[in-house]
RNA sequence: GUCCCAGUAGCUCAGCUGGAUAGAGCAACGGACUUCUAAUCCGUAGGUCGGGGGUUCGAAUCCCUCCUGGGACGCCA
């Protein structure tokens, strides 16, 4: 399940904290614990394959000079049977290990017979986790910035599950409240208008043209059927005629985004079995809530948040927020582990009284965890686009689909982390020149199948795994991308611990560069065969991880380009 | 006014649980296609890590303060 480097890195540690002990026992040094050291790659490749800090971390409780503790320390280590080649001191206090090069050959058996399983992990243990992301407003169309969360939310999901999570991928509906008031009163404008009578959009309502064309299509199949219903009745059925239709828009463009959903789950039904009253009683049977001038409240200022909060409007009716609170009341009684909810950084203010009422109903307020992501901003021919829901201007999803396909566009949602303002070039996104970095990576997956191509063709097989002489790998390029490769698992367990899927999409960068530079020094077929094999299987897993890694991001891996 | 995010090469951004000489892509400049796909590679140049203080063996990273940009502060969602 572990990749060599973890085990390396483990083994590592392992001889650091023996040799601590013979020291302290020799009296070399003071007994003192263990630190919380750590053994990493280092920077420069002349620092060796790992080091650790351990002895400049030791300076303070053992009293003594760092460089003189790793002496110390160094001269303890029983090196015997472990691949390490040569240890050093270094700088302030560093310990270098410089291992022999064959250390990570093992690897690439392991990466070919994996295969698709190869990067997999368990941090997760099969604990069950959910995302919940996108969950727009059903009212009209998907925008840049949901699309971001879409990329974003169905990455980390991928990944989640790659490290061993029982992920669960959710959408919340919004089909209650305000907002759905005014789209039932936009929708029957819209109406009335095309069938010739006057009125008017609410200056809070739907402008879009696409409302307009909602209730086209209503009319087509009702005709003015309606126009003498009252307007309660008559919106009502508007509302979930259009409901439906927008929620199926939705879907199918998430679909075509390639995001694919466990569950779509119903602000309405919330409201309807009575949840959102229930998660009002037990806040109350708490103690968190009073009642003020006819309205309830929630003692949000009990949780270190600045204001106390609404939850039943004096007019009796509920707030978004008090459906919130239900909604994640029965997050965590589906037995989540942990509820990841990706939001627009202008929710922000929503995080801190959110967490309040998690601790209120009595669950861990860090099993919540909300990942804010910034603005996204459009440009299009060197320019700034001004997206606007009033005007109803904005670039949807699906004509971002259109212009610049799934692949471009999911990468650029997921090559920035999610704490930066998004700049989406049209023009970069849209070239299909080398400007553009999402076909570097899958650039090297297209040669790679070539390359595996042209060998089929030569009559020759793909070497058993087993039976390939890794050591004829010795060229100091094909080191370096055999390391970079065994690093995958953990990049995966980082990605998974960071929520971070932009740690994916640069760690794939660097294998396709890694892999690109060793292509133009060294040829892959050639007439030594036992070579052609080895270099056959480090290109093979080399593929593996490319196509592994780019399925995490929803990315396609082309054979040919 | 309070709070959140950001400020790192000309541009877009990594790095931020403190570590060695701060990285990548693009743009610029100079090279490499009779050889597995040049959507590639090799090289050169490019930096007061927004400013200032502090913490310590060591700070882009932690603390304080100021400046700039974006966002949030509703019985909206």
């Amino acid at each position: 399940m572990s990749g060599i480097v973890e085990k390396t890195r483990g083994l590592i540690a392992g001889l650091m904290k023996e040799a601590l002990v013979s020291a302290g026992k020799k009296g070399i040094l003071p007994v003192v614990e263990a630190p919380d050291f750590v053994v990493e790659a280092p920077r420069e490749k002349d620092h060796g394959d790992f080091a650790t800090n351990m002895a400049m971390l030791l300076a303070k409780p053992a009293r003594t000079a760092p460089r003189k503790i790793a002496e110390a320390l160094t001269g303890e280590l029983d090196l015997k049977n472990s691949p390490v080649e040569k240890v050093e001191v270094a700088g302030p206090g560093f310990i270098n290990f410089y291992l022999k090069s064959d250390w990570a050959f093992a690897e690439l058996p392991q990466i070919l017979s994996l295969n698709e399983n190869y990067g997999r992990v368990n941090i997760g243990g099969g604990r069950k986790i959910q995302v919940e992301f996108v969950s727009a407003n059903p009212t009209g169309l998907l925008h840049m910035g949901n699309a971001r969360g879409a990329a974003l939310g169905d990455s980390l999901a991928s990944i989640l599950d790659f490290a061993g999570y029982e992920v669960t991928r959710e959408f919340y509906i919004n089909d209650a409240g305000n907002q759905i008031e005014h789209f039932g009163r936009s929708l029957e404008a819209r109406y009335l208008q095309l069938l010739g009578k006057k009125a008017e959009v609410p200056e809070e309502g739907y402008h879009g043209e696409d409302i307009t064309d909602t209730m086209r299509g209503f009319i087509e199949s009702f005709g003015d059927a309606y126009l003498e219903t009252p307007e309660g009745e008559r919106r009502e059925v508007m509302v979930s005629y259009a409901l439906e239709e927008k929620i199926a828009d939705i879907k199918n463009t998430l679909e075509d985004f390639g995001v694919l959903y466990d569950v779509w789950f119903s602000e309405k039904a919330l409201h309807r079995s009575g949840q959102v009253r229930d998660a009002i009683k037990r806040l109350g049977e708490r103690g968190y809530l009073y009642e003020q001038e006819d309205a309830v409240w929630f003692k949000a200022t009990d949780f270190g948040v600045e204001k106390d909060e609404v939850l039943v409007r004096s007019n009796g009716v509920p707030t978004y927020f008090a459906a919130d609170i239900a909604y994640h009341m029965n997050k965590f009684e589906r037995g989540f582990h942990k509820v990841i909810n990706i939001w627009g950084a202008d929710h922000h203010g929503h995080v801190p009284r959110m967490k309040g009422v998690v601790e209120a109903l009595g669950y861990d307020p860090e099993a919540l965890q909300v990942i804010l992501m910034q603005l996204v901003r459009l440009y299009k021919n060197g320019v700034i686009v001004r997206m606007s829901k009033r005007t109803g201007q904005f670039v949807t999803l699906e004509e971002l689909l259109e212009e610049v396909g799934r692949d471009v566009a999911r990468y650029f949602f997921v090559m920035r982390s999610p704490d930066s303002h998004l700049e989406f070039d049209m023009d970069l996104a849209k070239s299909r020149t080398n400007d553009n970095p999402v076909f570097y990576i899958q650039y090297a997956h297209a040669r790679i199948c070539s390359i595996l191509r042209q060998l089929a063709e030569l009559g020759r097989e793909l070497p058993d795994p087993g039976r390939v002489d890794y050591s004829l790998l010795n060229e100091e390029s094909e080191l370096m991308l055999i390391r970079k490769l065994a690093e995958f698992p953990e990049e995966v367990a980082a990605s998974a611990r960071d929520m971070a899927p932009h740690r994916m999409s640069r760690y794939l960068h660097e294998v396709a560069g890694l892999f690109h530079s060793y292509y133009n020094a060294h040829r892959v077929i050639s007439d030594r065969e036992e070579l052609t094999d080895a270099r056959a299987a480090l290109a093979c897993a080399t593929r593996t991880v490319i196509r592994n890694g780019l399925r995490l991001l929803g990315l396609s891996a082309p054979e040919k380009m």
